[in-house]
RNA sequence: UCCCGCGUAGCUCAGCUGGUAGAGCAGACGGCUGUUAACCGUCGGGUCGCAGGUUCGAGUCCUGCCGCGGGAGCCA
């Protein structure tokens, strides 16, 4: 069995190609029959007078999506798509598929969504799905090319992430339990036995969130790095970004094409980032007319009006310390602020990461996760990383599906996981 | 949780200031040597989201509920 994607070196050569219809347009004495196998889409012709009768009346009975195997010989054909065509001589049927509810049309978004299991069959969906994977390849590829070490972190979990508000609660055996919403305590945990180390994985949140920029279950990778300060952790990020960015224009070509993005605004993308500081932005935001009281903490409109000064990703560093999470270095500079950084993301995507040098200073945690009111207890093993052989330490968490979002240009991410889980969706 | 918008055929939608429903696509049948979401013709297909109300009369106006979309907050 041949595949589409091999079909211009096996040019006057007879071949069988299993896949599924993508559409038959049926003449009097001519269909043409589109194949999709995965590989590729390739249109193959059928002359009435050179196929059998059987032939016949089942290529021009087949249906949208139905699984069949196609023989023929490849032709090259400037008016096919692609440049080659399949001259078929005969075709088996594999599956049928009545009354298929995706039309090559325009529907809905609630009814592609009911139809997720089918729609990963459509063009744009596997476009994106394809730059996804090689993101995520590209992520391993990094990571692995520096020497970090991938610690895979629980799902499951008794201690708590962030925000207790916004974790999904189960049962464990008669015990609260929670899907993590970070992996970070545990690769801070890992970092002094292997000084470079990531999770990837599905994290969790609670938030009913309705905007194109949420899901409730999405994929992080947080990398931790032991002696990195603050500065060497945009620059690990900067490296990072672009480093996906250039995977996917170098090995997703085609699908950015029929994704439709502008690629001039990806190429753009290279170090270095420009870094604004949280007092820095907020200065100008108020010269440019928009009244922002320092101490809050950035909104969306905030954000977009930040990233639109920039043609690439700019870093937002220092933030208010109210603003931000327990666990993030006091500032010896101002200690008004911590010593973090998010990273936005041009056009409108928003933030794709938000990193942080570590609060390595026992007391000063613990007086962090008091003002807080967390639960002390929760937070024993993670106190120990201070009490044997306290380090400098810095690491962030990079949202895949807003980056993959940003990357392909698609105007909301739950396009950009093959099942998305969002407030309201659970199916398929 | 709050703000805005939308629920009419399997799908995408039209239906003006109230007079009990229409198109395209999909499906079935017929026609057409090369189409690119082919085209042309015929046919079938509807508790107008649900429940009340106003009215001689409601898809259309009002109220409530449900569902969906977009945004805010929160965050990646």
């Amino acid at each position: 069995m041949s595949q589409v994607k091999d079909l211009p070196r096996l040019a006057e050569q007879p071949v069988t190609v299993s896949g599924w219809i993508a559409s038959v347009r049926v003449h009097a004495r001519v269909a043409f029959v589109v194949l999709r196998d995965g590989t590729g889409v390739v249109q193959g012709v059928v002359v009435k007078s050179a196929v059998s009768e059987d032939t016949w009346a089942l290529v021009t009975s087949l249906t949208q999506e139905s699984c069949v195997a196609v023989g023929g010989v490849v032709r090259e054909d400037a008016r096919a798509p692609g440049g080659y065509e399949l001259t078929v001589s005969d075709v088996e049927l594999i599956g049928a598929s009545d009354e298929y509810p995706i039309q090559p049309k325009e529907h809905g978004v609630e009814f592609l969504l009911d139809h997720r299991h089918l729609w990963l069959r459509s063009s744009m969906q596997r476009a994106g799905l394809k730059v996804r994977a090689e993101v995520e390849q590209a992520i391993h590829d990094f990571l692995y090319g520096r020497d970090f070490v991938r610690i895979d972190t629980p799902i499951l979990t008794g201690a708590i992430g962030e925000s207790a508000g916004t974790l999904f609660e189960t049962d464990y055996f008669g015990e609260r339990a929670f899907l993590a919403q970070t992996g970070q305590l545990y690769v801070e945990s890992a970092c002094p036995a292997f000084r470079k180390v990531y999770c990837f994985g599905p994290t969790f949140r609670a938030e009913k969130s309705k905007t194109r920029r949420h899901l409730t279950e999405f994929w992080m990778v947080e990398p931790e790095v032991a002696f990195a300060d603050s500065n060497d952790n945009m620059t690990l990020q900067e490296a990072f970004v672009c480093y996906m960015v250039e995977r996917a224009l170098e090995r997703c070509g085609p699908e950015l094409e029929v994704l439709g993005r502008d690629l001039s605004r990806l190429e753009s993308v290279v170090a270095p980032f420009p870094r604004i500081s949280y007092c820095e932005a907020v200065e100008r935001l108020n010269a440019e007319g928009r009244k922002f009281e320092w101490g809050r903490d950035l909104g969306a409109v905030e954000e977009t009006l930040i990233s639109d000064w920039f043609d690439r990703p700019v870093f937002v560093y220092n933030y208010p310390k109210e603003a931000k999470a327990f666990y993030m270095k006091e500032n010896p500079a101002d200690p008004r602020t911590v010593l973090c950084n998010d990273l936005l993301a041009p056009d409108g995507y928003g933030e794709i990461i938000g990193g942080s040098q570590r609060e390595d200073d026992l007391d000063r945690l613990l007086a962090r996760i008091r003002e807080e009111g967390l639960p002390e207890e929760a937070y024993e093993w993670y106190l120990d990383l201070r009490k044997f052989g306290t380090f400098p330490h810095s690491g962030f968490g990079l949202g895949l599906e807003r980056t993959v979002g940003w990357i392909t240009g698609r105007p909301h991410i739950r396009e950009l996981v093959p099942f998305p889980r969002l407030i309201n969706r659970l199916k398929p």
